[in-house]
DNA sequence: TTTCACCTGCTTATAGTTCTCAATACTAGC
DNA sequence: GCTAGTATTGAGAACTATAAGCAGGTGAAA
């Protein structure tokens, strides 16, 4: 199920690019943090631990590179950075978020349950549906007490 | 069901602000191409052209301001910029939104269709949805010939 | 080992947004 | 209407996340 650093070394080789130290620093980064939405700067600031003389040049072009290659895609909590999460062969389409408005938790939600709403707008607008992106604000169990 | 610019007086009013005529210039603007999600500095270009002496920072100010009296929201699409539309009093969540992958339209979908989606997250979760905030990517009718 | 395209860190640039501040415009009380 | 006090403004500088430019480094293929 979890894509793992062969799969990405594969993935880059095809496309003619190479897992470098610093590629593989950052993969290794997200796949430990892999619920955690990380964004550039904190990326930089892990992989600086093992990797002291990456710049974070490095790392936002490393975090093009994954994403045009399907490797991560990019996520938006409106906080002012772009944040990066692993894609999984299993979901077809980006998993739902629940944000706390209280606490700022992010909870993952795998039920797509899109399925009658999606397929009534194709119907009504005309309009196919490659992806989805979906957010929910509200309070987390913990902070609605 | 609009809102009107007597509405926002009255809304400022309330919290003890004004309704300048840069202020109402803005809302001017934005009324008058209420579907068109616009940018801050779009919006500054047609303000421009009735109060030619207003600042940009101004029209950023005022964007604030009217988020944050729930007069206007704010709307990603990904694209740099913070766009802006009005609140309409009869929904009670922000509408969703299409985003065609080739010509960039934005087309609204005023359907929610989410109950069953929001009472299993409520229940599975022990979350409580405030709002929400959909978008839909794909190809719209013109664009899938 | 030589080649050559890829990759890197450093630095500078870009662009959307916010901040600072002095000047101006309103409003309430006289 | 005048005055005092507060809200608001425009100009410009400052900030911040991200991207670009560049010269040197790296590593696989010949
Ligand atoms: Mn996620
Ligand atoms: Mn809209
Ligand atoms: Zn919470
Ligand atoms: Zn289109």
């Amino acid at each position: 199920m979890d894509i793992n650093v062969k799969d990405v070394k594969e993935i880059l080789k095809e496309e003619g690019y190479k897992l470098t130290t610093q590629r593989k620093a950052i993969l290794d980064a997200i796949l430990e943090n892999h619920e955690k939405h990380l964004n550039p700067e904190e990326i930089y600031n892990i992989v600086k631990l093992k990797c002291p003389d990456i710049g974070i040049a490095t790392v936002y072009r490393t975090l093009q590179l994954f994403e045009k290659l399907n490797i991560v895609c990019r996520v938006n909590f409106d906080d002012g950075y772009n944040r990066y999460e692993l894609i999984y062969d299993t979901e077809q389409h980006q998993h739902h978020h629940l944000i706390c408005l209280n606490c700022g938790k992010v909870i993952e939600v795998k039920m797509d349950l899109l399925e009658t709403l999606e397929n009534e707008i194709e119907r009504e607008y005309g309009f196919s549906i490659v992806d989805h992106n979906v957010k929910f604000f509200g309070y987390c169990s913990d902070c609605e007490k």
